[in-house]
This record gives structure tokens, sequence and C-alpha cells, in this order.
DNA sequence: GCCGTTATGTGATTTTGTCACTGCAGAGCC
DNA sequence: GGCTCTGCAGTGACAAAATCACATAACGGC
């Protein structure tokens, strides 16, 4: 709650006449997990903030395969929804909500005039850009060069948060995560738990030895 | 030259002293072909607008190979440049002039002025910014889901103009156009001339059936 | 317990990527 | 003409990954 007050008051402070006006027609919505959030080739006509939750976004091939772009998570903003709603082209990918997700509905013609007053907001929407197009950079590179054992590896570990612990996808989930195939993961997996670093469950990956995992993932480079 | 005013005039009209003012800043540069423009890591002060010409942006992998992201041409701003300016990270990519290339730089500060003021620069700016997300994402689709024969196949049609000719480029620069390695195009266009479709040579490759190969690509889907 | 659904396991085959070379053409030089 | 250098292209062997076509296995209702 406080999260979405902050980011109001940050951009729309209480003394700025001009933005109060633009304020009252920010809208707040909750979305229940897996809602679609927007699909390829629909049209933008509003800006998205995430105030709590996650958005994934992702490509979808034409054989049924999906690789995740991205997350938007809390406080940040859908770049693609940015970009779209300027230069009013249609999404070239898809968002659904990982979790339950509240977010700021912002107003094509409110966000346009507020990114004219206000340098603030101009800051924020831009460092989103930039940091989603490094994401897309990094995607790319990975998916390019990288291995699948060491992605998987990472991912892993960056899911458990580096200790011990559960990690809970279906091998599906996780291979597009990874931009691969699913059976590519089950037979890695199978790999990882004959080597004693992970064991893995329905719908889950129980994270045994870490460090190893990272030492996979730093021997490829 | 003409490229030059054009985009001037449009952004920063004679009739607005505001502008006049900003355009003052605005300085033009030309660069040689193969020229690097920014690595990745470097931090960036400017915003670039290429004129004429073109800039390739692409990733280097640890282990020497590359992908090409995108292509900034005739009229258009890099991205990358745009967000990093704001967000003050560095960038993700290197950048390198394919021909003699002619760019508009605008300092940071113009850029930021100019961004608040004029409705029109933040729409080219944005708009800019979509293209190349598009852009991205596409790339991330092909090297993730896309099969090398017929990705090869399409680039080689696009690059003679879809009519028979010849094409320019070594293996090795294919390869990155593709995010591919030099032996597997190399492989793949011997396949192509076994085929009849085309004649390799050295440092080119001939487009016979410009047709056959588009069939070769939507065969594929 | 039975049934339908979803998740996972596996073998066979094809396509890609990697490595380690060889061969070849052209530029510049004597 | 013959050299050497250098960058481009060809190739065989092998590893990794993707694809296809299934077989199982686990779970959730009922």
């Amino acid at each position: 709650m406080s999260g979405a007050a902050d980011i109001l008051e940050q951009w729309f402070p209480q003394d700025d006449l001009v933005l109060q006006q633009l304020r009252r027609q920010v809208q707040r919505v909750q979305l229940p997990s897996g809602q679609a959030v927007f699909r390829r080739g629909d049209a933008c006509r509003n800006y998205l903030v995430v105030i709590r939750g996650s958005v994934r976004v992702q490509a979808l091939s034409a054989g049924g395969r999906e690789v995740v772009l991205y997350r938007v998570t809390d406080g940040q903003s859908c770049v693609i929804t940015t970009s779209c709603l300027i230069s009013e082209e249609s999404y070239p990918a898809e968002g659904i909500t990982d979790e339950e997700t509240d977010a700021l509905v912002i107003p094509q013609v409110v966000f346009n005039e507020a990114l004219g007053y206000s340098e603030a907001f101009r800051r924020f929407v831009f460092a989103n850009q930039g940091q989603r197009l490094s994401d897309l950079i990094q995607r790319v590179e990975d998916v390019a060069f990288g291995r699948v054992d060491a992605r998987l590896a990472k991912h892993l570990v960056d899911r458990c948060g580096n200790q011990p612990g559960s990690v809970s996808a279906t091998h599906q989930q996780l291979a597009s995560e990874l931009g691969t195939a699913r059976e590519v993961v089950s037979r890695q997996l199978k790999v990882f738990e004959k080597e004693g670093l992970i064991a893995v469950h329905r719908g889950a990956v129980e994270v045994i030895r870490p460090d190893a995992l990272t030492r996979v993932w730093e021997q490829v480079h």
C-alpha cells in the first residue's frame, strides 16, 4: 500500500497543482496471478507501473516454444508499453502476471503530459528503458552463446538466493526461462542430480549445493 | 546534407528561441567506416543521431563470437545511448560504423532540455526506442527458435533485395548477423550452392534463385 | 479406486556448435 | 617470376542441443 503512495508522491507531489490534476486520472488495479496484461499485437493505451508483484514478458514462437524476455517487478514499469504508447506500435510480445500484482494505470494523455512536465518522471521512464534494454541484450547473448548447463545452474542459484533451498518450477517453466526445450532441462537436471548438486521433485527442484552450481556457471564463463 | 538541416529544423525550428539556443550546441561529426562509436562499458555523454550511414550495434561473447543486435541508419538514433544517458548506466554493447557515417552529437544537457520542451523530439526519441526494442525481441526469437538454414536464406534474400544479385560478405560476417558460427554458415552455403540457389565466391555470395531461398524460409516458418 | 490432466523420462535422429586443422587466394615485396 | 603473410574458406571428428515420438509417473477430482 505504501508503495503506491510513495510512487505517486514522488512523481505527482502534493505541492504541484499541475501534477495534482494529472494525479487524479491515475488509477490503480489489482490483477490476479496468471492474468494476461497484454498480448502480442495489442495496441497500447495505458502506461503501467507495477507496485507490487511481477509481470513476465515473453515471446512465443510459431512452434509454441516460449522465452521469457524479462520481468517487471516492484516499482518498475513496462518498457514495451512506454515505447508503444508514443510510437503507437503494437506490442511485440505478451505480458503475464507471475503472481497477484498491483499496478498503477496511467492513461496515455497523462503520461505524455507528465513526461513533458516532470524531469523526475522522465528519469524514471528512461531508467526503466535502459534496464530492460540491458536485460534484452543479455538475453540475446545468453541464448546465442551460452551453454545450457551453465545457464541452468546460474538460474537455479539465483532463484534460491545462493543457499540451499527449494525452487518451485516445472521443467517446462525452466526451459522457457532459458529459451530452450523441456527435454534438455529434464536431462540436465538429471545430470546435476546424479552429481548430488540438486534433487528433483515434481514441480520443484531442491538445490543442495548452490556453491557447486555456481562453479558450473563460472567454469564455462 | 539536406538530411541534417531537415532534422535540425524539425526539432529546433527557427521560430522558437529556446530551441534555437539549444540548437547552437548541437554538433555534427563524420565518422569513417569501421570506426568504433562506443564500446561495452563506456559511459554515455552524448545523444547520437545518424544522418547518413549506418552504425552496427553488436554483442561480443567471451569466446570472441559476435551477434549483430540491430543497426542504426539514416534518421535514426541509438537507443542504447538514450537510455544510458538518463539512467547513467554504461553501454552494454558496442557500436561500429558499417560505412562512412554522418551524425549529430547532442550533449546530455541539451538532450534533457529538449526532451522536456519539445513534444516532437520526445516522439522521435520514443519511436526509436520502440523500434529497437522490437528489433531486439525479434532477434531473441530468431536466435532462440529459428533454424540456421531458414535465417540464412532470409538474410540473403533481404540483402539482395529479393532479386538475383551479389551479396558481399564473408562467412564470418554472415555468421555474426545470424548469431551463429562461421563453420555453420560455410556448410549451409555449400548446401544451397549444391541445390543451385546460390554461388559462393570469396568474400561474396551470388544469389541465383531468391524465390527458392524465400521458400526455404517459408517452409520452416 | 478410477480417470483425466499435467509433469517427467528416454531413445533415436537431426541440427548446431566446437576444435583442430588444411588449403587457398591475394597483397606486398624482392 | 617467386617469396611470405594474412585473412578467408573447407573439412572431419566430436560434443551439445533440439526435435520427435513416445512411455511413465504423479496428482486432483470424484
